[in-house]
RNA sequence: GCCCAGAUGGUGAAAUUGGUAAACACGCUAGCUUCAGGAGCUAGUGCCGGCAACGGCUUGGGGGUUCGAGUCCCCCUCUGGGCACCA
C-alpha cells in the first residue's frame, strides 16, 4: 500500500498539538539546547520555498538533538511591525493591525503543516503591547545611560517610503532596500542608539563566537576599526585650530594642503570674502547629492579653495585649506591633512588642482604607481628620515604628544544606530516634549505608550501618529503641563534585537524577560537565518545583548553562540519574491507528496548553506525512498511485539547477510550523526538511501532480531528528517510510545564499523592498474607480492626498472617504474 | 577598484581533507511486470575506441610542487555575495 501521508501527517500534527508534545520544560537545564530560527514576517503571501528551506532543516537538527535526549527549545513567532503592512494599508485601506493579525492566523496554520516541533506556548508577536512595551522600556534604559540621544543630522530619506533609513538599509547603488527608490539626504532631528559605544567589544567578541567567517568579516569591515592619530593644525590668520585624523601620521611632512568636509563648522568662519560665493555654491551642490553619490569612487574629485591657510606643525609651512566632498563629516574629525605622495585620493585631487606633491616614503625601485602606499624608509621628513613606517608613526606621535598638539587615536567606521521612523506601524518612542521641561522620558510605570488604532497613514512625509490629536497631546510627566508626544516609531530592528529573550516567557509581566531563564538559556546554541542580516539584525542584537548584560540581567556576552545561514532558493537564478511574481508555492507539492517528502527533498537538493535554483526534478526520488521505507516497515508490522533486538551483536556469530547488514547499519548511524550535527543534510539523506538499498538486499536473509535492530535504527534516523513518517513507522513496528515523547537514540557499535578486508589500489606511475582485496592491515611484503603477481601490473612494469615503491597502509601501492 | 566564496557527467550533487573522481538521486536506455496511471522491479549509463578483456582522456583554462592533485602553490577566465573616497 502507498503511504497515506496526507491522513498520517494531519493526524500526527493534531496529536502533537493536542498533547503539547513539543512544549519545553525550561526549568530542566540538563542537556538544554536553544535552537532558534529567525522569526517570520507575517505578510499576506503564503509561506514559500525559502521559508521551508530555513525552517524544515533547522527543525530536523532540533529533532535530532531531541531524540538524542537533549531538552530542546525551538520557538516561533512573528516580526509583526514594519513597512509592508503599512504600505498595504495605504493601498487597500485595510488597517495594518487587522491585516497583520489575519496574516498571523493564516501563517500559523501553514507553519503547523510543516510539522516542526515549535513550542506554541512560547509564540510571540512584536506588535502586541505586551511585547513592544519592553521595546520602550529598553529605550528608556538606554536613555538613562546616555545611549539613546537625539540629534539633528542629515539622514537617508526614502521619498517613496517617506521615512528615514539606516545606513544598513540603503543599497550600494544608493536606493532603498525595500522599494528601490533613490535615497536622498535630509536633515532631521532623530533618535539614535549609541552602538558605537560598543564598537570595540562588538569587534573583539567576534573571536569568541562560532559564526560563518564571511559574516564575521562583514561585521569586522562594517565596524571598521583603524589606528591612527589626531593632530591640531593652527590657522595662519585665525586663532582657531583644525583637528584632523590620519592613519598615516608618519607622512606629516608630506602634508601639502588640507581638506575640510563641506559641512565642517569652521568653513564659514575661515572662508575669505573673495571665495565666499564659490564656497557657498559648492556647499549647495554637495547638499543635493546623496551620500552614496558623494562617496562613489568612480566620480571625479571636486572641491574648492577657501582662501584660508593653515600651518603644518612639523615645518611651519603655510598650506592651503580646501573643501571637498570626498571628506566626510561623519568620520574622524571631518578634516584631513592631504598627503598626495602617500594617498591615492589626495594624489588625484592634487593633480587636478595643481597642488604640490612631496614624497615622504621611498618607494621601491621600479615603482610605477602614483601615490605609494607601502612600507619603506621615510624621506624628506627631517628627524623621521630613514625610519620605516611603523617606527616613524611611533616617533611622530611621541613628538605630537610632547608638543601637546596630537595623540594616537582609534577610529571606527561604525556609526550610531538611527532608530526613528516616520511611520505608523511600529513601537511609539516613549518621550514627550514639554514647553518648560523639554524632552521628558515617559516613566516606566506608564508604559506601554500604546499605539493608537485611529490614525491617518497616508504618506505625506510626516509621521502618521501626528494625525491623532488624542495621542499627540498629553501632559508632562514631570510638571503636568500640556505636552506633546514624540510621533515617530522605532526601527523594527529594535524588536528583533531581544526577541530570543522574550520567547523564554512571552507572557512575563515583571520585566522584558524572565531573568533567571535569560540567564540559563543564553546564549542561543543554534541560530539559523538568512545571510542578508549580517550587518543589521545580527549586529544590533549583539549590541542590545551586551547592553542588557551591562544592566545585569544576563551574564552571557553574546546572544547567538553558533550561527548558520541557509542558502537562497532561486527561481531561474532570480531570488524569489512576491513583487517579482516568481514565488514557488509549496502547497502543490505538499498536496502531492506531503510535508515530510518536501522537507526531505529540500535537504537532499544540495549543501544547506548553498541554496540553489529551484527545480522539482528529483522530488520523486525522495518520494520513492519514502514509499520503499514505508512498505518495508509495513512488511514487518508489529515486529517489536514478538522479538527484542540486542543493543550489540558479535559480528562473528552472524551470517554473511547479517554481517553486511549489521555493519552497514552502524556505518550509517555513525555517518548520519556527524552529517546532521553539521547541517549536512544532503549527505545524511544519501546515507539513509544507501542503507535502504542494503536493507533491500540483506534483510530477508536476516533473523527477526536483526531485522528489528536494523529497522529501529532506520526509523530513528529517519524521524528527524521526516517526523510524521518517523512516528508512524515506529507505531507500525509495534511501539505504543511515540518517538518524540519518549526519545530514542541508539549508540554506534564501533567494532562493527571495521571491515576485515580492504581494497588496495595498485598504481603504476600514478595510474590505477589493479585493485586487490586483502585482509586489513596486511604486511607490506604481502601487498607487494600480490601486486606484482597481478597480470595487468606485470604488463605495465614489464621491461621497466622499478625505481621506487610507495605503500600507504590499507589504501594504495604505487610503483614508480621507468 | 578592493575583499570573500565558488566553477566536478545530460541534471542536482558526493569525495574520509593529498591516496580508486562521479557516492546518493534525477534523467536516459534495455528487459520484466501490472486491468498504460505521473506505478513497480532488474540491468546498464562520465567521454572516446573496442564484442570484450582493456586502453586513452576527464573535476573552468594555463603553468608548478608531488610517487600521487578536484583537493596545495602561481597566473588567467567566468559566476555569486559583500564593501565602496572612512583619510
Amino acid at each position: 500500500m502507498r503511504y497515506p501521508f496526507a491522513e498520517a501527517e494531519l493526524r500526527w500534527q493534531k496529536y502533537w498539538d493536542d498533547k503539547k508534545v513539543h512544549k519545553t520544560d525550561l526549568s530542566d537545564l540538563e542537556k538544554a539546547i536553544y535552537c532558534l530560527v529567525m522569526f517570520i514576517y507575517p505578510s499576506g503571501a503564503k509561506l514559500h520555498c525559502g521559508h521551508w528551506y530555513n525552517y524544515g532543516p533547522t527543525d530536523s537538527w532540533a529533532r535530532f538533538k531531541k531524540l538524542q535526549g537533549y531538552n530542546v527549545f525551538e520557538p516561533m513567532g512573528y516580526d509583526a511591525f514594519g513597512l509592508p503592512a503599512e504600505n498595504y494599508a495605504i493601498q487597500t485601506g485595510i488597517h495594518p493591525k487587522d491585516s497583520t493579525l489575519t496574516n498571523i492566523d493564516d501563517i500559523r496554520v501553514q507553519l503547523k503543516r510543516m510539522g516542526c516541533m515549535y513550542d506554541w506556548d512560547a509564540e510571540l508577536m512584536t506588535c502586541a503591547p505586551e511585547y513592544y512595551k519592553w521595546n520602550q522600556w529598553l529605550f528608556l534604559q538606554l536613555y538613562k545611560k546616555g545611549l539613546a540621544y537625539r540629534k539633528n543630522a542629515p539622514v537617508n530619506w526614502c521619498p517613496s517610503c517617506n521615512t528615514v533609513l539606516a545606513n544598513e538599509q540603503v543599497q550600494s547603488d544608493g536606493t532603498c532596500e525595500r522599494c528601490g527608490t533613490p535615497v536622498i539626504q535630509k536633515a532631521l532631528t532623530q533618535w539614535f542608539f549609541k552602538i558605537t559605544e560598543y564598537a570595540d567589544e562588538l569587534l573583539e567578541g567576534l573571536k569568541k563566537i562560532d559564526w560563518p567567517d564571511k559574516t564575521k568579516h562583514m561585521q569586522e569591515n562594517w565596524i571598521g576599526r583603524s589606528y591612527g592619530a589626531e593632530a591640531k593644525f593652527k590657522l595662519a590668520d585665525h586663532d582657531d585650530v583644525i583637528d584632523i585624523y590620519t592613519t598615516r601620521p608618519d607622512t606629516l611632512f608630506g602634508a601639502t594642503y588640507m581638506v575640510l568636509s563641506p559641512e565642517h563648522p569652521l568653513v564659514e568662519k575661515i572662508t575669505t570674502d573673495e571665495n565666499k560665493h564659490a564656497v557657498e555654491e559648492y556647499q549647495k551642490s554637495v547638499q543635493s547629492l546623496s551620500e552614496i553619490d558623494r562617496t562613489s569612487t568612480a566620480k571625479e574629485k571636486t572641491g574648492i579653495f577657501t582662501g584660508a591657510y593653515a600651518i603644518n606643525p612639523v615645518n611651519d609651512e603655510k598650506i592651503p585649506i580646501w573643501i571637498a566632498d570626498y571628506v566626510l563629516m561623519t568620520y574622524g574629525t571631518g578634516a584631513i591633512m592631504a598627503v598626495p605622495g602617500q594617498d591615492e585620493r589626495d594624489w588625484e585631487f592634487a593633480e587636478k588642482f595643481d597642488l604640490p606633491i612631496i614624497q615622504t616614503v621611498q618607494p621601491p625601485d621600479g615603482f610605477e604607481g602614483k601615490a605609494y602606499l607601502g612600507d619603506g624608509p621615510a624621506i624628506n621628513s627631517s628627524f623621521l628620515d630613514g625610519l620605516d613606517v611603523t617606527d616613524a608613526k611611533a616617533k611622530i606621535i611621541n613628538w605630537l604628544e610632547d608638543k601637546g598638539i596630537g595623540e594616537s587615536k582609534v577610529n571606527y567606521r561604525l556609526r550610531d544606530w538611527l532608530i526613528s521612523r516616520q511611520r505608523y506601524w511600529g513601537t511609539p518612542i516613549p518621550i514627550v516634549y514639554c514647553e518648560s521641561c523639554g524632552e521628558v522620558p515617559v516613566p516606566e510605570d506608564q508604559l506601554p505608550v500604546e499605539l493608537p488604532y485611529d490614525v491617518d497613514f497616508k504618506p505625506d512625509g510626516g509621521s502618521p501618529l501626528a494625525s491623532n490629536k488624542e495621542f499627540v497631546n498629553t501632559s508632562c510627566p514631570t510638571c503636568g503641563e500640556p505636552a506633546k508626544r514624540d510621533v515617530d516609531t522605532m526601527d523594527t530592528f529594535v524588536d528583533s534585537s531581544w526577541y530570543y529573550l522574550r520567547y523564554l516567557d512571552p507572557g512575563y509581566s515583571e520585566g522584558a524577560f524572565n531573568k533567571s531563564l535569560g540567564e540559563s538559556w543564553t546564549p542561543v546554541n543554534m541560530y539559523v537565518g538568512g545571510a542578508e542580516h549580517a550587518t543589521m539584525h545580527l549586529l544590533y542584537a549583539r549590541f542590545v545583548h551586551k547592553f542588557i548584560r551591562d544592566l545585569g540581567l544576563v551574564s552571557s556576552d553574546e546572544p547567538f553562540q553558533k550561527l548558520i545561514h541557509q542558502g537562497t532558493i532561486t527561481n531561474n537564478g532570480v531570488k524569489m519574491s512576491k513583487s517579482k511574481g516568481n514565488v514557488v508555492n509549496p502547497d502543490d507539492f505538499i498536496k502531492d507528496y506531503g510535508s515530510d517528502v518536501f522537507r526531505m527533498y529540500l535537504m537532499f537538493m544540495g549543501p544547506y548553506e548553498l541554496g540553489g535554483d529551484w527545480s522539482d526534478k528529483g522530488i520523486v526520488g525522495v518520494d520513492r525512498f519514502v514509499q520503499r521505507v514505508y512498505s518495508l516497515v509495513e512488511k514487518h508490522e508489529g515486529l517489536s511485539k514478538n522479538v527484542k533486538a540486542k543493543t550489540q551483536y558479535d559480528i562473528q556469530l552472524l551470517n554473511g547477510y547479517e554481517q553486511n547488514l549489521y555493519r552497514k547499519v552502524n556505518q550509517t548511524l555513525s555517518k548520519y550523526e556527524v552529517e546532521i550535527e553539521h547541517f549536512r543534510f544532503n549527505t545524511a539523506v544519501a546515507a539513509l538511501m544507501e542503507l535502504m538499498n542494503e536493507l533491500t538486499k540483506d534483510i530477508d536473509n536476516s533473523s527477526d532480531e536483526l531485522k528489528l535492530y536494523a529497522l529501529e535504527r532506520l526509523i530513528t534516523m529517519l524521524a528527524p528528517l521526516a517526523p510524521h513518517l518517523g512516528e508512524e513507522a515506529w507505531q507500525i513496528l509495534g511501539y505504543k510510545e511515540t518517538l518524540f515523547e519518549n526519545p530514542v537514540w541508539f549508540s554506534v557499535d564501533e567494532k562493527a564499523m571495521v571491515e576485515d578486508t580492504v581494497t588496495i589500489v595498485v598504481q603504476v606511475m600514478g595510474k590505477v592498474r589493479a585493485k586487490l582485496e586483502l585482509p586489513k592491515d596486511s604486511d607490506e611484503n604481502i601487498v607487494k607480492v600480490a601486486a606484482f603477481e597481478n597480470e595487468n601490473v606485470k604488463l605495465h612494469t614489464e621491461g621497466k626498472q622499478v625505481i621506487k615503491e610507495i605503500y600507504v597502509q590499507n589504501k594504495i601501492y604505487n610503483i614508480v617504474a621507468k
